[in-house]
RNA sequence: GCCCCCAUCGUCUAGUGGACUAGGACGCAGCCCUUUCAAGGCUACGACCGGGGUUCGAAUCCCCGUGGGGGCACCA
């Protein structure tokens, strides 16, 4: 490890979707910088204007909010190292592109993509890998001078050292070797004048004090790469750390936007963006994220202020891991459970304001209670709740048939649970409870098939949360309303 | 094809040469609780990829296989 002080940094490219890789990615970054009193950064990294997608700076920064894993510098909140945009910082690439051409460590080259592509064609035709041949290597400093200064479209190349090997040390996979003829003289300025990646990155992350590269491991067979720009510019190397990749649930490859779609529809999402609207929880996000690539030995549902606490980064993983949206499930429903009552009550009252229903929040506050262990995600609150604020409920007929009983039974049940309800002062759970036990007692049906009619009559579903509970949140006046009117529906059918 | 990385229950993982009859979590199965559905509790099932070394001793170190993954752009 080394000296400076720590200060991560998260780049991602805004030329799609956050997705679940761009989230733990980040929140290791967050992790780190917050377990070491140190600082996260967000780097925009957008010199492809060809893949650029408007609105995807947006869609990271808000993901991030909504996770509450925000940078310390960034674009919008700016910092002693700024800009933070890579093509408000263009200026600065060339600059040090020629100083590597002044050492000559890199060269200008004039090939055309036309003959570069034509190249490959023939190395890939004789079974040869496809690497660029060298031919502006070759040129004499003076007459690439002459040539650039006359105007001709260049690119600027990386001259890699053709013999040898270049070790670089990864902090949880050690020393990486790679031998340097593996390597091409890949382009670090193009002829946009806008810098790649792999120059952009260690230009950027050097300026900015990057102390430690956590960053996804599709940069393992480029690293020793970067780590001969860093040493051609003869600065120090930060810390590097590659993450494993993320695989598809039945851990064969990645995630393909195909099956990315396939999730959706099974309301699931790999895209951070979309877990908000279906319903998931920042916490239980979280959670799930941190666990896939880094392991604790027991007591895995954490809070992001205990995941600072027990974060090392010496312990992360290096294998990769499948999606497992089971698991995410359990750990929303775990973390739903674990909200304050006024907290998730805040947090459902949207899906049923969305709806179309008027909520009171101290009805609401009442009702949170008797839903929250039957949670798995925040918009299950409708089909567990929303019949607390219809004004009526439309029970499938059939549904107010008990089981063992025909219609007519079932109506005098419905009848008679009707008769001792009306006659209480207050239909709480206290106060109603024992009366209607004594009437299935006496009635000789079982308290499945009373309690069951009494449940779609008035819920107007076969699932609900507890019975009475129930009927002493939606109250005298609509309890017995519905349960006349479920006594109506099963004469009508008999 | 070439290069690189990885390898413990179905999945995520703990394990850093002896405390391993390999621990936890998800899922799955059963039981308890119970007016439904959940939640909760208990129990069960379930793994060190294979072969060689090193060592008194290997899931742990080394080598070779095999399998999986990633990368080979004027994309990041």
């Amino acid at each position: 490890m080394n000296s400076k002080p720590v200060r991560v940094r998260m780049a991602p490219s805004p030329t799609g979707r956050f997705h679940l890789g761009s989230a733990r990615t980040a929140l290791y970054n967050y992790l780190f910088a917050r377990k070491t009193g140190g600082k996260f950064i967000l780097r925009i990294e957008d010199t492809d204007q060809k893949r650029y997608v408007p609105g995807a700076e947006e869609e990271i920064i808000n993901s991030l909010e909504w996770l509450g894993i925000m940078p310390d510098e960034g674009p919008t909140q700016g910092g002693d190292y700024g800009p933070y945009r890579q093509t408000e910082r263009r200026a600065i690439y060339g600059k040090y592109a020629g100083e590597l051409v002044e050492k000559g460590a890199a060269y200008p080259c004039f090939c055309t993509a036309e003959r570069l592509a034509k190249v490959r064609e023939e190395q890939l035709a004789r079974k040869e890998n496809p690497r660029y041949d060298g031919t502006c290597r070759l040129l004499e400093p003076e007459e690439a001078r002459r040539r650039t200064e006359a105007g001709e479209k260049f690119v600027i190349r990386i001259k890699m050292p053709k013999e040898g090997s270049t070790t670089g040390v990864d902090l949880i996979r050690g020393p990486i070797t790679i031998e340097n003829n593996a390597l091409d003289d890949f382009i670090l300025l193009k002829s946009d004048g806008l810098p790649t990646y792999h120059m952009a990155a260690m230009i950027d992350d050097h300026l900015m004090g990057i102390s430690h590269v956590i960053r996804g491991s599709e940069w393992l067979s480029t690293f020793p790469l970067h780590v001969n720009i860093i040493r051609a510019f003869g600065w120090e190397e930060p810390t590097w750390v590659h993450l494993s990749v993320f695989l598809k649930p039945s851990g064969k490859g990645k995630m393909s936007k195909r099956e990315a779609a396939e999730a959706i529809k099974d309301g699931h999402s790999i895209f951070i963006g979309d877990l908000k609207n279906l319903g998931y929880t920042p916490e239980g996000v979280l959670n799930w994220i941190v666990l896939m690539g880094w392991g604790v030995a027991e007591d895995d549902v954490m809070t992001l202020d205990e995941m600072v606490q027990r974060f090392n980064i010496d312990n992360l993983t290096p294998s990769p891991a499948a999606i497992n949206f089971q698991k995410l499930d359990h750990f929303n429903g775990t973390h739903i459970r674990l909200l304050t009552n006024e907290d998730l009550s805040a947090r459902i009252k949207p899906y049923f304001t969305g709806a179309g229903l008027k909520v009171p929040m101290d009805t609401l506050l009442k009702v949170t209670p008797l839903i929250r262990e039957r949670l798995v995600t925040l918009d299950d609150c409708l089909t567990f709740a929303r019949f607390f604020f219809e004004e009526k409920v439309e029970p499938n007929p059939e549904d107010l048939i008990a089981k063992g009983l025909d219609a007519r039974q079932s109506a005098e049940i419905a009848r008679k649970a009707y008769e001792i309800l009306a006659s209480l002062p207050e239909i709480t759970h206290a106060v109603a409870e024992p009366p209607m036990r004594a009437y299935v007692e006496s009635s000789g049906y079982n308290a499945g098939q009373v309690f069951g009619i009494l449940r779609v009559a008035v819920t107007g579903q076969k699932v609900s949360p507890p019975l009475f509970e129930s009927m002493e949140v939606i109250g005298r006046a609509k309890v017995l309303e519905r349960l006349q009117e479920a006594v109506k529906i099963l004469m009508a059918g008999k």
